[in-house]
DNA sequence: ATGGGCTGGGTTGTATACAATCTTGGTCGT
DNA sequence: ACGACCAAGATTGTATACAACCCAGCCCAT
């Protein structure tokens, strides 16, 4: 993801993507002395990793008593993607109004080519992971909006990816997706800010209520 | 503001108030060296402290070359306050669905008080600084999104506070601000989310035209 | 048996020392 | 004279050592 100028990045990044992953579970505690033996480094580095961390919100930390993975309720859980669902609605409504017509057209080919990785049956877990924030990356890439981008992409998407890492999405969505992106771009190309940011919305809203019910069912477990 | 349980956070907290006051000014290099023979202690819960600065966008920090109070150019000024905008309104028509009862009524007490501060003159000031803050941060409360609070309250507040001091607000603005938040205040006690999203919306659009030509005005200046 | 207090171990917060990197000033060459 | 290179100084990144604090387990009293 990015070149690691120091070693509190480096421990950073590597604790950040385990945590996305799942390898540290929720609420597991984030030892300073584990973490020197297993990534190497003194704890000068280690700490400052943590630190970067509790900035992204993905560990929470308490003076005297160390660090601990974030473990989301259901009703922060709910309160994210609430915001998610603003911002990222409003972020394709400014696509629309700021897109050059390149990143359009760009965007279009993009779509071709996930149709085409659906089609192969193959990609499907491709799209999944990686070609749908793909998606929603360039649209809010759209926004030209910096400080919109940095909550979007820095904060709010490491816990949306890890708490979307156990429900993988079932077979049918990554259809229903396609369809909903395509009827995105089209507004975004004819410069319809306020429809794009309706199908936005409704899109999102459709994958939120998707988690909603897959959490619920994994709760009764 | 806070309880300060470890030198790190008394550290960030008196630095932070002297960011937003302006007495460090944008731009200025913050050098741990000098801070250690500031506010006493040692390196280690500076760096920490300057560390959570830049967790909330008050320092911009690059590898090996030190820390810098952030300065913003006047389109991330605007990209700021393009989303504070969106996420207050958003934050404005939860609060009209979620508010209880007697929340609603605290927040009219609290505007009869402001009525009667700026009827005597003499809390112009006190309303222009912490009472009207007051009210948006109720607003927000309202809203019951806990990181919507968390983003409002923790990252754009401070920033936007920062700005706001140089510029402050002409004296007719107190009484134009205090209509609009009784406005607000009727829509959210009949239920019309619809309605008091697009007053805040307004309101803060405004504050934010002001802000514009204010900058523009101290640019030329 | 149960609850409160205390003590020992371990963890985090802080201080100091060393290494790596950047910056600044000067010098040399063109 | 101007620009590039180089070295010294200063600053940040890292390592180690010490102090303050929390937590678990045990003991004792009720």
């Amino acid at each position: 993801m990015s070149e690691a100028q120091t070693l509190a990045e480096k421990v950073f990044s590597e604790l950040a993507t385990a945590i996305v992953r799942g390898e540290l579970a929720p609420g597991e505690r984030l030892s300073e002395q584990a973490l020197v033996t297993r990534y190497g480094g003194s704890r000068a580095p280690i700490r400052e990793a943590i630190q970067k961390l509790e900035a992204r919100n993905l560990v929470v930390r308490v003076p005297h008593a160390g660090a601990r993975v974030v473990s989301l309720s259901l009703e922060e859980l709910r309160d994210i993607y609430e915001v998610r669902l603003e911002l990222e609605s409003m972020a394709c409504r400014l696509a629309a109004e700021r897109m050059s017509d390149d990143e359009i057209s760009a965007l279009e080919k993009l779509l071709e080519e996930h149709a085409r990785s659906i089609e192969a049956d193959q990609g499907l877990s491709y799209y999944q992971k990686s070609g749908n924030l793909d998606f929603h990356y360039r649209i809010i890439e759209g926004s030209k909006n910096s400080r919109l981008h940095q909550m979007l992409c820095g904060d709010l998407y490491h816990i949306i990816r890890m708490y979307r890492y156990r429900t993988s999405t079932s077979t049918e969505r990554p259809l229903q997706a396609l369809k909903a992106h395509q009827r995105i771009v089209e507004a975004i190309k004819s410069r319809d800010s306020q429809l794009a940011e309706l199908l936005m919305r409704r899109h999102i809203q459709a994958s939120l209520t998707n988690l909603e019910t897959r959490l619920a069912h994994e709760a009764r477990h």
